[in-house]
RNA sequence: UGUCCGAUGGUGUAAUUGGCAACACAUCUGGUUUUGGUCCAGAAGAGUCCAGGUUCGAGCCCUGGUCGGACAACCA
């Protein structure tokens, strides 16, 4: 939260629903006014901007509120999930500064308590072993609008079951030839409540428990008392886990266990994007793009590639806020997030994406002068460095024309600009090769007018960036664009999301010519390359071949009117 | 024909729990500026999905609608 929205939301105490009722319970005394939060991530793929949303609240609240919250990977299904993702989640979460401290835990560290309380569900009869196939129980479930029938293998003795039970764990059945299923009603308006099951048999070795176990038990089963057996007070999850409540809540009863809170709120939609963990590993497996951090994806690693700070991330997810109602952020919210930070932060270089040369016709030949130059005007502290400067330059190509419109304030045959920290140059001529395209621009310099000395008055209307062409360093720039051309890609009925991937979401730009200093940046320095837009060092650059990735263009309100 | 949830400017969230609908983004003016950036000043934009009811008073409570979303994986 930026210090501004703190310190209204403290002084009008505006609060969303969760602080609301966490307040509540604070008051009430509830759980000696412990709080307790979790995050719940499932190693199956990278996080995204909408995880973020939510560990920000669990890991946020519980900050806020002087208590603590857990990191528990949710890893319940061996066949989906994997190391590789464990740690690539811890590193996002560390990198937007959480802290879990020994709190890492694992839904596989339950898998023993868990086969008691099933044990416990079946002495209770209110579990059976059940031998219908997977078609069969999805007929027997019904529908939304039609109860479903019971199982024939409902009612056997509890000491039948336990036998049963005890082979599964066993070993003695084939995968998916039986199941433990919760004893609750097949005729509940709730599909939840329909005898949900509980374990299925997969003989898969698990990444953490390898081949100790071959039931592994379902979501409903395996979340709830999780939160249960840590303790957790407050359990948050996104609304389509709000028909599981009453079963989170069953469970809780008739065990007996300590009484987590279950909370929904609505997760976060980003337009232009999609935010499907299984659609998102499509476009990596596809080769739509480079990979789960490349720097379109909206995934936290990618978004840190592209050159978001985490800073500005954190200031996002505290200004949407937290409903639940379904939403769509506008993403030009999330590119203000950056430039709000990045401009406090990141220092201010010159470099040409698109060069043209520019030659001072009345400047010495050999002279080069080291003209000194703000590295952040919003940001004194950060000092001056010197760039060099000589008789040929390089300007970028739009910002000559021949023959301009009036509102244009730069370079134009007779039109006199500023060129940044250095000198006044007036357009004298121009070349251009054989297809008509502008090959050099010939101007002359007031010197006079040197940055810095007072000595003219008169006023200019533009200032260019510039490159010593002697100086300059060669480098690769990528230029990003939404991956989806549709404000709504996952939308459509009729359209597969694919349909609207953009063509030109990547543009390479090779040859641009860069200040000196920038031969020091190393992943992920971030710049404002002047005039253009925020940049950073991408972890591709090498000494031979800097690279850098456009993380987010400048506000531009002259092109808005063109 | 079911159950659950939701509805406040273009977008997103607030509204001290029943007291003149506020903030941010986006948009548009004007000013400052050695970045057509930043910053500053200002404008426009909703009367809170609809219809009733309770009340001195309703975005908040009640009733009935309408619209939108979620739910029928041995996924999470």
């Amino acid at each position: 939260m930026t210090d501004n929205t703190n310190n209204k939301a403290e002084d009008t105490k505006s609060l969303n629903f969760i602080e609301h009722i966490i307040e509540e319970d604070i008051r009430e005394g509830k759980h000696e006014g412990r709080i307790h939060t979790r995050f719940p991530p499932e190693p199956n793929g990278y996080l995204h901007i909408g995880h973020a949303k939510a560990f920000c609240l669990d890991f946020g609240l519980a900050e806020q509120y002087g208590g603590k919250c857990n990191l528990r990977f949710d890893d319940t299904n061996p066949a989906r999930e994997d190391v590789e993702y464990v740690d690539a989640i811890k590193e996002d979460i560390q990198w937007l500064g959480f802290e879990w401290e020994d709190r890492e835990y694992y839904a596989s560290d339950y898998f023993g308590e868990l086969y008691h309380y099933a044990e416990k569900l079946i002495r209770k009869e209110k579990a059976y072993v059940c031998h219908l196939s997977a078609k069969e129980i999805s007929d027997n479930r019904g529908t939304p609008t039609e109860p479903g029938k019971d199982s024939p293998y409902r009612n056997r003795s509890v000491e039948e079951n336990l036998e049963l039970f005890a082979k599964m764990k066993a070993g003695d059945f084939q995968d998916d030839t039986c199941t433990l299923r919760a004893k609750v009603d097949m005729t509940s308006p709730n599909m939840h409540m329909r005898d949900p099951i509980l374990y299925r048999i997969r003989h898969i070795a698990h990444h953490r428990t390898g081949n100790e176990w071959c039931i592994y038990p379902m979501y409903d089963w395996a979340h709830g008392q999780s939160d249960s057996i840590e303790g957790i007070t407050h359990s948050l999850c996104t609304l389509e886990f709000e028909v599981h409540r009453p079963l989170y809540e069953w469970f809780i009863a008739e065990l007996g266990i300590f009484p987590s809170r279950q909370i929904e709120f609505a997760r976060l939609n980003l337009s232009y994007t999609i935010m499907s963990k299984r659609k998102l590993l499509q476009l990596v497996e596809n080769g739509q793009v480079s990979g789960w951090d490349d720097p379109r994806m909206p995934t936290l690693s990618g978004l840190r590639r592209r050159g978001y700070t985490s800073d500005s991330i954190k200031n996002f997810v505290n200004t949407i806020g937290i409903a639940k109602r379904n939403n769509v952020i506008d993403v030009a919210l999330l590119e203000f997030a950056v430039r709000e930070d990045l401009n406090k932060k990141a220092p201010r270089v010159m470099a040409v994406l698109d060069p043209i040369k520019l030659i001072i016709d009345n400047y010495p030949d050999d002279l080069v002068e080291e003209l000194e130059t703000i590295n952040n005007p919003e940001d004194e502290s950060m000092g001056v460095r010197t760039m060099p400067f000589c008789k040929e330059i390089y300007i970028e190509r739009n910002d000559f024309m021949e023959d301009p419109p009036k509102k244009f304030f730069r370079l134009a045959p007779g039109r006199e600009v500023r060129l940044k920290s250095a000198y006044f140059v007036t357009a004298q001529s121009f070349e251009k090769d054989e297809n008509g395209n502008i090959t050099v621009v010939h101007c002359t310099y007031d010197p006079d007018t040197k940055s810095g000395s007072a000595t003219v008055t008169r006023k200019v209307k533009g200032t260019l960036h510039w490159v010593s062409a002697k100086h300059a360093l060669d480098a690769e720039v990528r230029q990003y664009d939404r991956l989806f051309m549709d404000s709504d890609p996952d939308g459509h009925k009729d359209k597969d999301f694919m349909e609207f991937l953009n063509p030109d979401s990547l543009t390479i730009i090779k040859g641009c010519k860069m200040e000196p200093s920038l031969s020091s940046a190393r992943y992920p320095d971030h710049f404002q390359f002047q005039r253009l837009g925020y940049f950073n060092c991408d972890k591709d650059s090498t000494e031979t071949n800097p690279v850098f990735n456009r993380t987010v263009p400048l506000r531009d309100t002259w092109k808005q009117k063109k």
